[in-house]
DNA sequence: TGCCGTTATTTGCTTCCGTCAACTAAACTA
DNA sequence: TAGTTTAGTTGACGGAAGCAAATAACGGCA
């Protein structure tokens, strides 16, 4: 049951946000097509290969209606009827070229509008419209707002902010996925702080995933005696694991190991992130220790991971 | 200059929202009434005393058509009109008993249609829809969406991910702010860390602002010889500030050094946190010291407010 | 005070968006 | 092969919504 705090936000938002897209769609009102000859428009130029059917589903609309808009737009040459061999009744339907200049130009149009609404905002927070904006595509389940690693930025320079961030996320992620108390939090922020002091840029390197301005994965080498490193903080955010974020960050950090000509690299985990395991053996990691441990109000056992170079 | 990837996203979610507006609006196609008349009803029902100018303003259409909804609505018993004493020409416009009562049908079914669409979404993400929501409004300026303290909620139980997060919050904004180097966030790190290492919960405290889910204030008490006690991390989103936040988290720390019966309370800031000095004075405190230091890039004076309780 | 430009609202006229229902034709089903 | 379902078309219609001209009240000014 939904808390009526949350759909009360709903509701005023909709409310809100009907009458953002009536100003941001009246460029449309000048063009000599409706907006939902746009839209079917727009469904036919992103959809490659659709037939009216399919249109009319995405636009909820009459098929009457859909029929008469479809003849109105191959008649102005912008639309293409491509008869499936299949299929006697249906055809598959493309922009041709003119079609797609007008797309075009109606881009530019609604760019245009955009760029003035935000020009009327704290320019700060464009990123974060657009960070909100995708967020929400997401959580809505839009089709095709599945999070790639395209969006993803893999960095290696510690800006202000950076490091609160990485104990955080620690912070969160174990307490969620594993149930360990705040004194893991506390664990990350004792062995981060011993990162900084002891920092050596050529033999430390610590790299932040991000993606919209949000920290979303690290891991971080630490060097050791003799020439030996320590893999630390490797942790994803859950929505980010799978697109191969982890294989990107692993990459940076064992390019980083060879060139810096270290010798072994070890890593220190418990037997309860499997996951997290069977990625460092898939790299050729090899447990070399395994002991029981209470931590964090677990029982546990402490594992050591090695990795000779 | 707006970037190319943020109108890209605006767009994408402008047309994503146009259909998820369709479909929650459909409600609306059930009943006798048009979604600009309705539109026009919530508008006469949140604003007390608006006029038809008023409405056609918000709504932005014509202002022909608003006065045929207007009479229509009227004529049906849902609007009243009210003569302005000092302008013969306008009314002021109120919902009648009956337009009221169809305002709450209309939200009730409304309300359903959301709960409907939330029913096929992860429970978990509900409260974060609702937060990008209210984000995205406050960010785009609605009106009405302004910070307010109602929505700020202060506890001090310490939850997985606050200390980190009390730390990125230091850093950032004392970088933003004054421009302090990653080593102010360092020295953050490890007063935090000494607070935990000492907490005792009868004479140390820590309370956190959060609005929506995020860290948005702080304020920590820290006990120290003889009685006294230090008041540390005093920081507060800019966004959230002048609401009464200061005053509510240090109405709370006050609270609480009488109650454990403290005899004196210090503070360390510089001389560059003037607005929060000023803040410091207005409770009484009293700039004791002021030494010339280098600290995080900066030269600048270490001060010391006391005050005795 | 009366004249004039401005503003708020109304009315007449028009367009065309979008729905409903009946229809055609092809595809499936048994 | 007849009956049913599906994809798309067409005719008829209501009403949403804009434009322009009209009306009426206001405000300023000589």
């Amino acid at each position: 049951m939904p808390d009526q705090e949350i759909i009360a936000d709903i509701r005023q938002f909709n409310r809100f946000y009907t009458a953002q897209l009536g100003l941001l769609q009246q460029h449309i009102f000048d063009s000599e097509y409706s907006l939902t000859e746009v839209r079917a428009l727009y469904e036919i130029h992103f959809n490659k290969q659709t037939t009216a059917t399919g249109i009319r589903e995405a636009l909820h609309i009459d098929a009457g209606y859909l029929s008469r808009i479809l003849r109105k737009l191959e008649k102005a040459g912008m639309v293409l009827k491509h008869p499936l061999p299949e299929d006697g009744r249906s055809s598959y339907l493309t922009l041709s070229d003119r079609g797609r200049r007008l797309m075009v130009k109606m881009g530019t149009l609604s760019d245009d509008q955009i760029r003035d609404m935000l020009s009327h905002l704290p320019p700060n927070d464009h990123q974060t419209i657009a960070a909100s904006m995708r967020e929400l595509r997401r959580l809505l389940g839009a089709p095709g707002s599945g999070i790639t690693m395209e969006q993803v930025e893999i960095r290696s320079d510690i800006r202000p902010g950076d490091i609160g961030d990485i104990i955080a996320l620690h912070g969160q992620l174990y307490a969620k996925e594993y149930g360990y108390d705040h004194r893991f939090e506390h664990y990350v922020m004792e062995t981060i702080h011993d990162y900084m002091v002891h920092a050596d840029p050529r033999r430390d390197r610590l790299w932040l995933a991000t993606s919209l301005g949000r920290l979303v994965g690290v891991v971080a080498i630490q060097h050791r005696e003799g020439r030996q490193a320590q893999l630390r903080w490797f942790l994803i955010r859950p929505e980010y694991r799978g697109i191969g974020l982890g294989k990107a960050l692993m990459q940076q950090a064992m390019d980083f190991c060879r060139a810096q000509r270290f010798r072994k690299i070890y890593l220190l985990t418990t037997d309860q992130q499997s996951a997290a395991a069977a990625l460092y053996k898939k790299w050729g990691f090899v447990k070399k220790e395994s002991t029981p441990a209470s931590l964090w109000g677990h029982d546990l056992y402490e594992e050591r991971y090695e990795l000779e170079l």
